[in-house]
DNA sequence: CACCGTTGTGGAAGCGTTCCCACGCGAGTC
DNA sequence: GACTCGCGTGGGAACGCTTCCACAACGGTG
């Protein structure tokens, strides 16, 4: 089985190799005509770029690198980190390269440096950033760069569309007579603390509720605590909204041990619906967060040398016994 | 910062390009001066070799696949999979080189072919495979194949030590008085299935109590069912040794929905001690299963081309409130 | 002393891309 | 009608490496 080459492609076309690449890359001028056989013979021949040529040949390499951008290394086990990295080496499979893990550690525009210099790093998937690293992108690295999460205009963003879902979800809550609605968000650092913090305002609002906000740290033991503070604070709350699972289940663990009833006496919902939102206690009431989605359309354009602005994720309540 | 290259050490060594490549690759005659010039060229000027133009003339690269043999796709999205890619992924890094992540599919023989004649290939993890899998292997693929989990001879194994996991936690059920110890194991096709029941079989045979095993699927469902079908068939049953914490988690959910008291009525141990055991009900006690440094040391030998037959980890007991 | 294999070496031809440059061509401008 | 301009195109030189081949120098063999 002879591998086919962009020669191979062009002479099916009955164009030159120029043209050929112009189509395949989609860049440059090109006829209607050409790129239209171009395409035709890619099919039919069943053509895919060998990515050492291209790497060779653009300067810049095939590898694509997912960069943990967190001022601690223990993210390097998260189930979020790992079920990102695994989605994006079946996305880069399919295009023959392979994916890296790497820590950004505590010097991470020195890191970010390096990746841009590494003649075999094709693309960096940035996971689990703060505003910093995102800032200390070096610019002829951007090209290369998409971030797993929020981002400013200059890095693309590949994102679920977090906000629509913490709303649905308070106005879920809302909508079963909860009046008492505290927010436990993430720390500060983290870029999406801010922003379903933002989207929960903006319905508690709206709807003439009050607005509560405890921070905690996205571990079961926060949650346990912001539950126990945001009772203490606000003895009135009848629900909590988590930013996360992780923190709800932690929540959820705290009031049954303090004898609180969920849902009757407080509802709780978390969100990204991980695989043990559904085994947690009563079933959390959770919304989703299509990591593996957003991960293989990351890798893809990154590969695909195609740019985006941003493109957000629809997150969907699932409605399970907490709320 | 312009690139090194093989002809930059070369001129520093003052000797041709072919004689650096021979020494950088540890091939073919060179002469000890030639090879010390060399060397010290590579560490004084820092180069490191462009893996895209080495897999571009040598026709092979040096990716790691993680392939998934199961007989269901299903499994590609699994927490366990998705951490050995993490792993490895990690480990590939500190290589430069990538891990890629593919399903083996109904025809797991075809794909191994397939792998096996991929010049973008340098390695091979197997995962979640039937024998049947191990024995499609083929031939030339051996050298370059590490399997995660059990293994016959002829494919080099890296995994945790199940049968002494399985052990412990049966013995540490029967220490605390319980004489009718229910295995619950997993379908028969996975390799590690065999393995659970004969370390389950040694030590209560030894301990002269009955041996009774269930067998299912490995989902929180298949587990709930596994509890009531060992409730039914043996009214006495006083502990559920799971083979995996999934399973034992849905063991737990059946037997509190059934009205039956964990710990105190029946214990019910786990195996893997994933993230979710610590936060399962009354916490599950369970067994480590080091996925995470079986999967990085099998990928390092792997790319180092060192061959191991077998070499296996420890699982440790984790005692938590469920036995 | 012609012949041989062995050992170390250099030259050069690719590998499959990208990218720069030059070319032809038709549509506008003076 | 000679001129620029822009678009679509093709040619060809890289890119950094491996690998094959040729060759020189050498000691040993008939």
């Amino acid at each position: 089985m002879p591998t086919v080459t962009l020669d191979d492609v062009a002479a099916a076309a009955r164009v030159s190799r120029s043209t050929a690449s112009r189509v395949v890359r989609g860049t440059g001028p090109v006829s209607a005509e050409a790129r239209r056989a171009v395409l035709a013979a890619v099919e039919h021949l069943g053509y895919v770029p060998h990515p050492g040529a291209r790497a060779l040949a653009s300067g810049h390499g095939e590898r694509v690198v997912v960069a943990v951008g967190s001022p601690s290394a223990d993210l390097l086990a998260d189930p979020y980190v790992a079920r990102v990295v695994s989605a994006a080496s079946r996305a880069a499979d399919t295009q023959g390269v392979g994916v890296a893990l790497r820590w950004l550690g505590l010097d991470p525009r020195d890191e970010l440096r390096r990746l841009a210099r590494d003649p075999g790093v094709g693309g960096v998937l940035l996971v689990d950033y703060t505003a910093d690293v995102l800032a200390s992108v070096p610019r002829d690295l951007v090209a290369r760069v998409a971030a797993i999460g929020p981002a400013d205009g200059r890095v693309p963003s590949y994102d679920v569309d977090a906000a629509a879902g913490i709303a649905a979800l308070v106005e879920h809550v809302l909508a079963t007579g909860r009046r008492d609605v505290v927010m436990v968000t993430g720390p500060g650092w983290l870029p999406g603390s801010r922003r379903a913090v933002d989207a929960y305002e903006a319905v508690t609002r709206a709807a003439g509720v009050p607005r509560r906000v405890v921070s905690a740290d996205l571990t079961t033991g926060a949650g346990a605590d912001a539950a126990r503070e945001a009772r203490r604070r606000w003895p009135g709350v009848d629900a909590l909204v988590a930013m996360s699972d992780t923190l709800a289940v932690g929540a959820m663990r705290a009031l049954a041990e303090d004898g609180v009833r969920v849902p009757d006496d407080v509802a709780v919902t978390g969100f990204d619906d991980q695989p043990f939102a559904e085994q947690a206690g009563p079933g959390l009431t959770t919304a989703t967060h299509p990591v593996e989605r957003i991960a293989a359309a990351a890798t893809t354009a990154l590969l695909g040398r195609r740019r985006e602005e941003r493109r957000t994720f629809p997150s969907v309540v699932v409605r399970r016994g907490s709320a």
